[in-house]
DNA sequence: CTCCCTCGACCGAACGGTCGGTCAGTCAGG
DNA sequence: CCTGACTGACCGACCGTTCGGTCGAGGGAG
């Protein structure tokens, strides 16, 4: 109990986790049919046969990892809304915040997450799907809690709402196709809040 | 010059328009990697070896799909604008609907279009970004135009409207992975431009 | 009208290449 | 010397593309 305190990291850990974070990058680079094993094992520096060592297949690899990651985001979007005795569009600001600076970070993700649900086993495409109403789920807990603070017209449709919102958080955070001008993050976040409290005509 | 009328329809134009049919379907359901090429043969009823008759190639058949059909959006958008002396709000009211309709309509267009640019060829690539920046030219256009006309706060940044613009017309079109509950047009055109103009806070 | 030749749209078996997945084997550590 | 992490040559399935060939319409000659 005294001499295996954290310094031989266990090689199977570090082994998986390069696995995973190689996947990322291939899987965020070149989208999922694309992504070869053999480029992904390259990245990862290990042989192709030791990704069926930790993953039994290509989708369950590439599961593996958008889990781990949407989790991550997920927990992060969970906590904006537990500590909300802010007001709220203070909320609204704070949560787009996060998941714009997560997304900034890692591109690949919304790459992956925005990408077309096209072409994969029913499985899969089931997953996905799964995935997307688990993010919408929580964006519908933050919009319901601006209906509940008397924020939003109790006659908007919810529904609607969240399309939008989540419009919104995808457009900024995607940018996928032009050069970015990430790190603007403060001011797009703004920039949302504000399109949806009193919209952006010229005057009120 | 008497006897020729129409009657007869080339069977050659026939043909391609069966197998760019075919290929808009078949693209449009699976994405581009996962479609083959039997399969779109299949749909369009001719053989395989047809398809290499009238088209040079996947990438060919892809691009020519697509490159048609946005011209087709474009092409009504852009009629839009230069129509254009109803006040602004009105305009974007008109420019949402005539995108929402149309892309409710060919639902794989936007699905292709919205879906990841990611492991093509670096030609095709650049054509797909050609493609994106053709659209928010036009949307660019638009936004210029409610600045022109004053409804806009001339310190507004236009790339950053025309990012939340195009957001919320892929977020309303695509509805990707939810069940649809289209022919809401006209009630969701409205919803983004009292969005846009005056914001959906409870009060003003 | 008929025979035959030409032509080009169309076909699908086959080819070459690629990729997910397998497996017999290696090797380091205990 | 056993175990298990790891390897990479290999396999079979699949897919885009090719190509030799079929078929029927058109048309010219007899």
């Amino acid at each position: 109990m005294t001499t295996n305190e954290q310094p031989l990291a266990l090689p199977e850990i570090e082994t998986k986790e390069r696995i995973l974070a190689a996947a990322l990058k291939v899987f965020g680079e070149k989208g999922y049919h694309p992504a070869t094993m053999a480029e992904i094992a390259e990245a990862a520096n290990v042989g192709k046969g030791t990704l069926y060592w930790y993953f039994s297949s290509k989708e369950e690899l590439f599961t593996g990892i958008i889990e781990q990651q949407i989790q991550t985001v997920n927990l992060e979007l969970r906590s904006v809304l537990e500590a909300a005795e802010q007001p709220f569009p203070e909320l609204l600001l704070t949560f787009t915040k996060v998941f714009l600076d997560y997304s900034y970070n890692k591109r690949q993700l919304s790459r992956i997450f925005m990408g077309t649900p096209l072409g994969f086993s029913d499985e899969l495409r089931a997953r996905m799907f799964s995935w997307h109403k688990e993010f919408l789920a929580i964006n519908t807990e933050l919009i319901q809690l601006g209906l509940k603070k008397g924020f939003f017209s109790p006659d908007l449709e919810v529904e609607r709402v969240v399309t939008a919102f989540t419009g919104l958080l995808f457009a900024f955070s995607g940018r996928q196709f032009m050069e970015e001008n990430g790190d603007q993050v403060e001011a797009e976040a703004v920039f949302i809040r504000d399109l949806i409290t009193h919209g952006i005509a010229h005057q009120a």
